[in-house]
DNA sequence: GAAAATTGAATTGTACACAATTTAATTTTG
DNA sequence: CAAAATTAAATTGTGTACAATTCAATTTTC
């Protein structure tokens, strides 16, 4: 008789956490490539993303948008300072707030990025239809990784 | 007369990427607080599943199975054999090889994590039918990622 | 309106990721 | 079998992540 082995629930390959850790990272290196021509890292680019979408945003509103706090994007935004990207200003009216606004060499990157997404999705085999499934799915999972368990 | 608006590919909330930068950095938030109470980070449980499953690999061997470099996993092992949960040994047959295996702390430890996967699962609220699906999901995609394009 | 609380960046410290280099050990080859 | 090539870890250097603290600026509250 051949008993059915216990399932066991610590099993690597049974974890979901560890497939979408494998996958964000796998992404993130079919970027990398792409994302050096530009000179940009790959959170680098998604502050860009950001940025292009809406410039002019302050620290935290970009940390909002992108769930990072100022301990990792204060040193980004320097970098991207540095490379001549976007600008750092404090504000006048409340000098707390520091805003990232991008300079013209910043917004001109905008043009050499404007293929990557189709390189992407060409180079995942994935069409839009599977793509904005997939991607629908997983903010459905961050937003209830984000809501909070109720205890009153 | 209303015009659509350009499908803009470069938004962020479009980025199938983000999403799942995203969707990894919750996850391993939700696991910070349960991995705390056994004194391990996100990566280093995931060494633990690994050598829970399969003790006695190589680093080389543990850096297959979880895509991570020695750059990586030489501190991130040495920390845990600070930490008493294994231990570091050349082999004598090969000795360019480290072997990596339990000590009986790092086994016993496997009974305290036992209850993680069920809990993070009730946590998220999904189904093991959803997990599964969603997992096998993106199996395949960080497959199609690290095929490489073809060029002869 | 001054003390207290809050807010927004920056800083500090720890721990990954990952490319690139180094070093030592082992294989392969002529 | 010795030189060349390969392999496995470790090391070095850069760039995130993120908790915790600090510091200055602004609000709130009494």
């Amino acid at each position: 008789m051949k008993r059915k082995p216990t399932p066991d629930h610590l099993l690597l390959d049974q974890q979901l956490c560890f497939a979408l850790y494998a996958a964000s990272r796998s992404i993130t290196g079919i970027y990398r490539p792409l994302l050096e021509a530009l000179g940009l890292t790959y959170p680098q680019y998604l502050v860009m993303l950001v940025l292009w979408e809406q410039d002019g945003l302050t620290v935290r509103e970009l940390g909002q948008r992108l769930q990072l706090d100022s301990g990792t994007l204060t040193p980004l935004l320097k970098r991207l300072q540095s490379a001549g990207l976007v600008s750092r200003q404090r504000r006048t009216d409340d000098e707390r707030a520091v805003d990232i606004r991008l300079t013209p060499a910043g917004r001109a990157l905008r043009e050499q990025a404007s293929d990557i997404p189709a390189c992407m999705a060409q180079r995942l085999q994935l069409s839009l239809d599977q793509m904005q499934r997939l991607r629908d799915e997983l903010k459905r999972l961050t937003q209830h990784a984000q809501t909070p368990t109720i205890e009153d």
